[in-house]
DNA sequence: CTGAAAGCGCTTACAG
DNA sequence: CTGAAAGCGCTTACAG
């Protein structure tokens, strides 16, 4: 307590808080006296003694089905809300179907009417999302954004991936990798309604960086889009593709599916091929380590979904300012250090 | 508060931290009534109320000099040392100098003289490790290995890298980029005092990978150990490897040195060889910008240093008990993706 | 064996 | 503009 020099706690606190109400005499030697001793204030102690609680609300695909992804930020969250409780922090989760944008939009709709003092979420669909976005500004609400991100200032920070980074560093490991003269196929596992926005990205940045492959392999690239939701078509694709160009030795999938294309090349007998897609899902983890899928890119959703609410939590309580933009790390798997990632 | 339930909260205390002189009755009531509730303590107010103090002792190896690597932990230890000061946690740091004996020793004996409630440190002397290991179970006091470990079944937990598998994590990058018919050169950075443990182990599991190597690439392997503590000697020797396998295309280097090889395949004009090697410190961060260097396998020492302090906290804190041995992921850094992990 | 009181380092009304 | 009191959810002696 530094009001062993002079005032009362209750004056020291209103000159830490800028709460007004003090002479400006006594408020700047109090201020002096803080920087003198070193003063840090007992965070603990604050929580205990502040009746304020806050209410955080998150707003994510389920993960159920298989999508099984979002459970890893699911998990990261649920964690940090865990360690944030005794702060008084409240964490209350609305899941939404990735195939509905009505699904996405009625949790929104229900997360805002709960009128949280923060929001976490998921703006997997632009055009409402940023519908959404002007009403929590209107509201005031401070707000993160989980994964996806769309061009926004206003959000108090977006955790994410640099998408066209991560298509080049799956470039550089296929090229590192790859024979000379050899063809390498780019799978886009889209939907009816096209592709995410995302994988574009990381097909750019494969196709940036594969141009200048080093050591002149002289390579050939071409990209396939398969729609994921039509039983058939991956494995037709698949087929065509070997056809045209039967010297494909590389495959890259721009999303969380290689799994697919491993079952692809396990049934056609060709896991000489070399393949690389992204994400830490079940069937990706044991296509892995069979040696079937060769590299596996991640971005610790789990830490993803941990760092949204801690950040958002540490704004609600101690006022901080994250950097608008945070990317993960970009890990790359494989089949012998893939233990040490679960 | 349970107190609602009966007693006064004294009691109720009593019966949580078993502290006995509570008749059997009242004590399994109230038992029920904590399951029943869901009662869960607030640890915030525990930590708050309770006069105890701990003080934690680390030990750790200078990082000035040539040696940056174990700046690394300290930050980490840094870093965590300020998250838990405000559960009554101080924290003291004992430097020693890597390549003196009698430094670890006298810096041992100052931590234990200062008679902590936990100790961390780095049993690089095996030797003298097992000696102070002993006196500190004598006094009862609960320690952890932080980096390097020694066989010893009484530490609280040892945190490190499974050093047999980041040597077949290498072989398994060599080997994918590697062309056929070729020669593997593995270097270890010696001291006259000879090679750690450590790196004889890395050494291992790198052959035993390449063994295997898969598609038949028909790769020999030499390995050479080189004094770095003599200034020309690094230099010789791989001007001697170079002369009698002119077809050398790898160099895996088993410690944080690959910067010593970096530089010497610079000036030889040889950046054409693929080259391996550990840890994020600045040189080799340098070169793997540049691209002389391809890949580095990093163990996270920040997170172990970050770790090894939060583990010994809840140990004294909260009873927790860690499992006995604590395996960091091995990070496969690339020129593409090093941004991210700074 | 059990209760009542004081206190951890802050915040929050409420007097003056 | 400032102080004194009460309280956050626990723990720690101290009575009885």
């Amino acid at each position: 307590l530094a009001d062993l020099a002079g005032v009362s706690a209750g004056t020291v606190d209103r000159v830490i808080h800028h709460r007004g109400e003090v002479k400006t005499e006594t408020r700047v030697r109090i201020e002096e006296l803080i920087k003198k001793s070193g003063y840090t204030p007992n965070l603990i102690a604050k929580s205990l003694a502040s009746r304020k609680t806050w209410r955080i609300a998150v707003v994510l695909p389920e993960g159920a089905g298989n999508n099984l992804y979002w459970d890893m930020p699911l998990a990261g969250i649920r964690k940090a809300a865990g360690e944030v409780h005794d702060f008084n922090i409240t964490t209350d989760i609305y899941l939404f179907h990735l195939d509905r944008v009505e699904s996405f939009s009625e949790q929104m709709v229900a997360a805002l009417a709960a009128k949280p003092d923060g929001i976490v979420f998921t703006p997997v669909f632009r055009h409402e999302s940023f519908g959404f976005a002007r009403e929590i500004v209107a509201a005031g609400i401070p707000y993160v954004f989980l994964d996806s991100r769309i061009e926004d200032t206003h959000a108090l920070t977006r955790f994410g991936q640099d998408t066209l980074k991560s298509g080049y560093l799956a470039a550089r490991l296929m090229c590192f990798g790859i024979g000379p003269d050899s063809a390498i196929l780019i799978l886009n596992p889209a939907r009816p309604d096209g592709i995410i926005h995302h994988l574009i990205r990381r097909e750019k940045g494969f196709k940036s960086f594969i141009k200048g492959c080093n050591r002149n392999k002289s390579i050939r690239v071409l990209s396939v889009n398969a729609d994921i939701t039509r039983p058939d078509e991956p494995f037709r694709s698949l087929d065509d593709a070997f056809t045209g160009y039967p010297d494909i030795a590389g495959i890259f999938v721009t999303n969380s599916r290689a799994s697919l294309v491993a079952e692809y090349l396990e049934s056609r007998k060709r896991q000489d091929i070399i393949l690389i897609g992204y994400d830490l899902t079940k069937p990706n983890i044991r296509f892995l380590k069979k040696g079937t899928i060769d590299f596996l890119l991640s971005q610790k959703p789990e830490d993803q979904g941990y760092q949204s609410i801690i950040t958002l939590y540490r704004h609600l309580a101690h006022k901080y300012s994250p950097p608008k933009l945070q990317y993960s790390p970009i890990d790359i798997i494989t089949k012998e250090n893939i233990a040490f990632y679960r």
